[in-house]
DNA sequence: TTTTTTGCAAAACCTTTGCAGTTGG
DNA sequence: CCAACTGCAAAGGTTTTGCAAAAAA
C-alpha cells in the first residue's frame, strides 16, 4: 500500500546518471537494465512492462517479463522510476526525470489527462483543510468523468 | 473502465424490493442470490466476494466464488450493488441503499475514510472549474496520505 | 418443462518467486 | 572469481468463462 521511498533526492537526467546511481547502490548496468532504461528514456508516456518487452522485441532484443518487473522495482527503489495505475490495467512506468505528473482518468471512456502537480494544489489545499489528507494523484489517479462524458451524462440525464 | 448504469432510479430498501426488481428483469430469486443479499444487508462496510463466501460458510452455507461474482455483477447492473477498489486488493461490494459513499484511502498505511459525497462537493466544484472533470471517488477512491502519515512525512522530511 | 442459475474446472490476467545457470566488474 | 543478474517455470491472487447438471417458475 506504499510508494517506494526515494533513496536519493538526485535528478537522473541521463542514462549515465542512472548507471552511476545503480553502481553506487551495489548494482550493475547489465545489458537488460540498459535496454529497459533506453525504452523508458524513449517513451513519452508511462508504459507497461509488457510494452517495454514488445519495444525491445521490435528492436531485436529480448527480455523476460520477470526480469523487467525486477528491474523496474529496483529502479523505483532508486527513485529513478515511478508507476501509476489507470483503471484495471497493468501498472505503467515512467522516468521521474521526465517530470512528476498527476493524472485524471475518465472512468467511462478511459481518457487520461496528465497535469503538472501544481495545477492540483488548490484542490489539494482544500482537501487538506477539510480532511487532513494530503491528496496525491500520481500513483492512483483522480477518477471521474472527463468533460465530454460529463456533458453526455448531463444531456442524457 | 465504466460504472454499471443504474437500470432504475429506485431505492431497494429491503430484500423483497430487490427480489421484485430481479424478477421484473427476468431473473429468479435463487437460494444463492438470497444468501448473498443477506450477507450484503448484514455488512456495515464494503466486502469482498471471498468474504461473502466465508460469511456464508460460517452460517453453514456454501457458494462458489464464480457464482458470487456472477451474482454481484447482476446486482450491480440492476443498480442494487456497487463496488469500490482500495489499493491493490480485491473489489469490495456494498448495497447502494446503505447510502452512497466516497472514500479517501491512505497509500502508506491503507487507512480508509468513508464520507458522504456532499462533503467532497467543494473539491468537486473546484476540480470541475479547473479541469472540466466531474470527480468521483466512489469506484476509485481519492488517494494520498492520511493525516497521521502526512504528519510523519513532515516530521521525517 | 423451459429458462435461469449453479458448481466445477479451467483459463485469463498481472505480478512475484525459486532456482539453476550466466554475466558484469 | 564471486556477487549480481537472467531465463524459465511455476505459483499467487483476483476475476472470468465454458459447460453439463440442478433448480426456479
Amino acid at each position: 500500500m506504499t510508494e517506494s521511498p526515494r533513496a536519493t533526492p538526485l535528478a537522473f537526467e541521463t542514462l549515465d546518471d542512472v548507471a552511476a546511481a545503480i553502481r553506487s547502490s551495489g548494482g550493475r548496468l547489465s545489458a537488460a537494465r540498459r535496454m529497459i532504461l533506453e525504452e523508458l528514456f524513449a517513451a513519452d508516456a508511462p508504459v507497461s512492462a509488457e510494452r517495454i518487452a514488445d519495444g525491445l522485441a521490435a528492436r531485436g532484443g529480448s527480455l523476460d517479463l520477470a526480469s523487467i518487473y525486477r528491474n523496474l522495482e529496483r529502479l523505483e527503489a532508486l527513485g529513478v522510476v515511478h508507476h501509476v495505475h489507470f483503471g484495471h490495467g497493468p501498472g505503467l512506468y515512467s522516468l521521474l526525470v521526465q517530470g512528476e505528473r498527476e493524472y485524471l482518468v475518465c472512468e467511462r471512456c478511459g481518457n487520461v489527462t496528465s497535469v503538472e502537480p501544481a495545477r492540483l494544489d488548490a484542490a489539494r489545499d482544500l482537501i487538506r483543510g477539510d480532511f487532513g489528507y494530503e491528496a496525491r494523484f500520481s500513483h492512483f489517479p483522480l477518477t471521474g468523468l472527463c468533460p465530454d462524458c460529463a456533458e453526455r451524462e448531463r444531456a442524457a440525464g
